[in-house]
DNA sequence: AGCACGCCGACT
DNA sequence: GTCGGCGTGCTC
């Protein structure tokens, strides 16, 4: 038999079938294999009797690397439509597919001794066996035979090696090994099981998704309406038919409240697959999932390609989070894998948001997606009251601080009533960049075209974008004045402010600075819900998800901080954004209240967000994006390069460009846009960044992509990367 | 991505 | 004379 083999290289010159002989291996099964003259881990993609390739020629695959198929032919089917798609390479597409440190052999099953009574025999006979003073022999024979059985290790420490060597000797115990699974959050405690009615909006979701096991939902809930009881309802009954569920959540989501409904509601049939888990925790899961000792896969983005069978439910929560299109490396949007996965196996989508993407609502309305409303919070709690606060009026009266007089007010009466409030800040570090007063000259990354950020707890610069650290300066590297004036507030610098106004409380401050490591973030959320703070300070991390029933007031900060990006997705962002954050407050009796500070009061973005009014909103934009032909009226494309070598990247850009004007001139009717330029982050991580971006009409559009990939294909360079995007959410 | 092959400069 | 620089090309 022919095997066509992917060998696990990540270069696109060998993202190729290259064939192997062999007998008996399974499509999907990891092999090893002789690969230029040495030997190289990859996936059977296909099994055939012929091969184009001299059949004199070809080398023997070496041996199967896994006891098991490591991907599914329905995977398979997945990933080859995900390459034709996005243009992907094999390899980074079969690599999502499988838990990383499998390859290279960097995980296995964890085994253990297990020692047990070798004999039926009653205790008193086997006692009498043994000599009266081997003491330590007699108590582990008489644990065994309470007990059953125990791991080795534990019996060794407890009894003394030499004891149950004896005991082997003899033939009264035995030992064998057993698989250990590691289950994260094992031992998680579960609260007490909630009385589980459901309210009739929530009744009605349930409803509406089960009586179409096929269908395609929108579930558009307000923030508090009772979305997630929807879901594990769902989930549920799918379970209960015999299928298989996958719930996705954003990147951040996955918070221990979260996991504890999780696991109280479905035990060991839920399986994890997120960043915090340990690589061995991970990879039993995923092995749980394959073995369909689990039936439900919870993750982030990539749990989309858990390893199930026969699903019957695909679930999105947060459906418009931006954390679904993967931004690099293998560039895929979730939402649209999810819909294919499901299809394949006829199985339901819901995608679930209080602030649905202008795609998906836009699907909605056009009859793609069934839409499903919740418009009130459980209990018909009131929305948050939001008030917009005019900072251009505040600076006029002379107010030149980050916090308006309203916003200082309610703080204080929140706090005095002994409530918590949150104040979020889409920024942080202390400050946005250092420059010399003297000079003009600001810090910057050595890699990459950003200023970096001041960061006062270590008193060092950083690069948000790669990460580099520098020393702080103390004077100007260029005039060697030491007169510096710092650029915009982050959360580290609101935290300190607060500190000032309000000595006496204690302040939590919730960003990608404190949540390094990985139970840090799980940490926070815990000590503010148990009270230990009144004040919680964060970045958009603090928008998603939480539940802080005590937290009556919400602040917000520059509030058009992403507002004013020259993307188009940058109203429907800051929408998103500022509707979640208000979200948060008054989650519980208390009516909750929201103070938006901006300087763009009358932007018709804040105003509908402070109206928490979607539909307005949705209106409002959906008529803009059409006017002016954006998605979802059209296929915005970006093709970028990035190299080290400036030039090497202008060629290779120029020679594509070519390329597609000749395109353009057979469709020119289905081009609204193409044009080439540097990208706005012109730099980064030492690689110069020019893109090409198209905007295409729909019509066409698989024809034209096939026909840019094949551009693109038939000339490269070495050293510049190229990357084809379908509708980017960053456009940096 | 690796690694071999290959064609020109500075050393024992 | 050789050791070794990394440009070019191939991998079933």
């Amino acid at each position: 038999m022919i095997y066509s083999v992917i060998v696990d290289v990540s270069a696109s010159e060998v993202d190729r079938i290259f064939d192997y002989t062999g007998e008996g291996y399974a499509v999907g099964t990891r092999v090893l294999v002789n690969f230029a003259n040495r030997q190289t881990e990859g996936f059977i993609v296909e099994e055939k009797q012929t091969t184009d390739y001299d059949p004199a020629k070809l080398k023997p695959i070496i041996r199967a690397l896994d006891d098991f198929t490591a991907i599914s032919p329905q995977l398979l089917q997945l990933g080859q439509y995900m390459r034709s798609r996005y243009h992907l390479r094999w390899v980074d597409v079969l690599r999502l597919f499988i838990p990383a440190e499998l390859r290279k052999n960097r995980v296995k099953v964890l085994s253990k001794k297990q020692i047990c009574l070798a004999t039926d025999d009653d205790l008193d006979v086997i006692l009498n066996s043994l000599k009266s003073n081997a003491t330590m022999q007699r108590d582990l024979v008489s644990y065994l035979y309470i007990n059953g059985s125990a791991l080795a290790e534990d019996i060794n420490r407890e009894f003394g090696f030499s004891a149950v060597n004896a005991l082997l000797k003899k033939g009264i115990v035995c030992a064998h090994d057993i698989t250990i699974r590691r289950t994260p959050y094992k031992d998680m405690p579960a609260t007490p099981q909630d009385k589980r009615t459901l309210y009739s909006a929530q009744q009605n979701a349930v409803d509406t998704i089960l009586s179409d096991p096929q269908g395609k939902f929108l579930l558009h809930g307000v923030t508090g309406s009772g979305k997630t009881e929807v879901y594990l309802t769902v989930m549920e009954r799918v379970v209960a038919t015999g299928k298989t569920c996958i719930m996705l959540v954003p990147e951040i989501a996955l918070t221990p409240n979260m996991l504890r409904q999780l696991r109280q509601r479905f035990g060991d049939s839920v399986a994890l697959l997120h960043s915090g888990l340990s690589v061995g925790e991970r990879f039993d899961e995923w092995l749980r999932l394959k073995n369909g000792e689990a039936q439900i896969a919870v993750g982030a983005r990539s749990a989309v390609f858990a390893p199930l069978n026969n699903i019957g439910a695909i679930i999105i929560d947060e459906e418009h989070d931006s954390s679904y299109v993967s931004d690099f490396n293998p560039r895929y949007n979730t939402v649209e894998v999810a819909d294919y996965r499901a299809r394949q196996n006829g199985a339901m989508l819901v995608l679930g948001s209080a602030t649905p993407s202008l795609n998906s609502y836009y699907a909605a309305k056009q009859g793609k997606l069934k839409l499903i409303e919740m418009p009130e919070r459980i209990n018909k709690r009131p929305l948050p009251q939001v008030e917009i606060v005019d900072m251009t009026l505040e600076t006029r009266r002379g107010n030149k601080g980050i916090f308006s007089q309203l916003l200082k007010q309610r703080l204080q009466h929140t706090i005095e009533n002994g409530n918590q409030a949150m104040i979020f800040l889409n920024r942080r570090g202390y400050s946005s960049f250092l420059m010399c007063t003297k000079c003009g000259y600001v810090a910057k990354c050595a890699d990459c075209d950003v200023s970096l950020t001041v960061h006062r707890e270590d008193n060092m610069l950083k690069c948000h974008y790669c990460g580099k650290q520098y020393y702080m300066l103390d004077k100007c590297p260029n005039c060697h004045q030491s007169s510096f004036r710092y650029g915009k507030i982050g959360t580290q610098q609101v935290v300190d402010l607060l500190r000032q106004m309000f000595p006496d409380v204690n302040i939590l401050r919730m960003d990608a600075d404190t949540t390094q490591n990985k139970e840090s973030h799980g940490k926070i959320i815990d000590a503010f819900k148990n009270g230990e703070a009144q004040i919680l300070v964060g970045t958009q991390m603090i928008a998603k998800g939480h539940d802080f029933p005590k937290v009556t007031l919400v602040g917000i900060l520059d509030g058009d901080q992403s507002l004013h990006y020259s993307d188009y997705l940058a109203t429907e962002r800051t929408f998103q954004l500022i509707t979640q954050v208000a979200g948060r407050s008054g989650r519980d009796k208390d009516v909750g209240s929201v103070v938006l500070q901006t300087y763009t009061p009358t932007h018709y973005c804040l105003q509908l967000a402070a109206k928490q009014d979607y539909v307005g909103f949705y209106k409002r934009e959906i008529s803009l994006r059409e006017a002016s032909a954006f998605p979802p009226f059209s296929e915005i494309v970006r093709i970028l390069y990035q190299g080290e070598k400036e030039k090497d990247c202008i060629d290779l850009l120029t020679e594509h460009y070519a390329q597609i004007c000749n395109i353009k001139s057979n469709f020119s009717r289905d081009f609204y846009y193409l044009d080439k330029m540097r990208c706005p982050l012109r730099r980064a991580e030492k690689k110069f960044r020019f893109q090409i971006l198209l905007k295409l009409s729909q019509n066409n559009l698989d024809a034209i992509l096939q026909q840019i990939y094949a551009a693109c294909d038939a000339v490269k360079r070495n050293g510049v990367q190229v990357f084809v995007e379908r509708n980017p959410q960053n456009l940096s």
